[in-house]
DNA sequence: GGGATTGTTTAAAT
DNA sequence: GATTTAAACAATCC
């Protein structure tokens, strides 16, 4: 389940492994991941140096030379990884990129909701879903916050996980930050003073940042290219605690069903 | 074996 | 028409 912690965490790590090697062939295992499909993709990977990786929201981006970008959606179960043995392949592998010197970085995924895209120079921009996303968490500043929810009835969990309002948080960080923040996650965006959005945008920052210094969260399947569990799990005050005492006040968590996600909040500590 | 799990797209409703 | 919600989807685990 990675969010934009864990996803930080993988292209920081692929980051200086893969920059500068050449991708010699695209290995294809499993053509569903690629919906623009194998011919395609290869085309415009093949032959190709990388040159960074980076994250935007919780895609993986892969700059090769020439300007062609590589975006990888990890969604539930998907990894990335550098193996150096590609016979067999690693399990549950996709796709793979050969490199020249025979390791391969590695796209797995165990339910295939992921999806590799390769976009030609300057066409990522115009890949509907990627224009559509909301500004970085991590990058804007209270005063650019607080607008984004200043004008809508919905939720204010069902805002934060919307891509287009803010970009990167799913479903745990969301939780967290709201429980941090004493929001309860039912409360009108549009209702909350700037004073709280402002403890919440607080709230976000720190929780994303603790989360990428712990190397993310391993609920059961994200993992690091290098194979290990992140550690920020051991530290969620709500997320998937439904029935525990809560950690400030010790009342009971609740948990409810925003926008058909599973909400747990703390009926004490946490205000509409 | 039904429900839970994810983020995104698409359809429907308000 | 715009905003918001619901359903569908991918596949597997418990």
């Amino acid at each position: 389940m990675p969010e934009l912690p864990e996803v930080e965490t993988i292209a920081r790590a692929l980051s200086p492994v893969l920059t500068g090697r050449r991708i010699t062939r695209a290995i294809v295992l499993d053509p569903s991941v690629l919906p623009d499909g194998a011919a395609t993709f290869r085309a415009l990977v093949e032959g190709r140096a990388v040159t960074a990786v980076r994250r935007r929201a919780k895609l993986c981006l892969i700059d090769l030379e020439g300007g062609v970008i590589v975006a990888v959606h990890l969604k539930m179960t998907g990894r990335l990884s550098v193996a150096e043995t590609l016979d067999p392949p690693p399990a549950r592998a996709r796709v793979i990129l050969a490199l020249e010197d025979g390791d391969g970085l590695v796209f797995s995924d165990l339910r295939r909701f992921g999806s590799c895209r390769a976009f030609a120079p300057g066409e990522l921009d115009t890949w509907d879903f990627y224009r559509s996303l909301g500004p970085e968490p991590l990058a804007i500043a209270a005063g650019e916050f607080t607008p984004l929810f200043a004008k809508t009835s919905r939720a204010i969990k069902a805002a934060l996980l919307d891509q287009r309002v803010i970009a990167g948080i799913g479903n745990i960080y969301a939780d967290e930050a709201l429980f941090r923040s004493g929001i309860r996650p039912t409360a009108k965006a549009s209702r909350l003073t700037p004073e709280r959005l402002t403890a919440l945008h607080a709230a976000v920052q720190a929780v994303l940042s603790e989360a990428l210094r712990a190397g993310g969260s391993t609920i059961r399947d994200y993992r690091t290219p290098e194979g290990i569990e992140g550690a920020f799990q051991h530290h969620f005050n709500v997320y998937g605690r439904a029935g525990e005492p809560c950690p400030a006040c010790g009342k009971k968590l609740k948990s409810t069903k925003i926008t058909a996600r599973t909400s747990t909040y703390c009926p004490g500590c946490q205000k509409e």
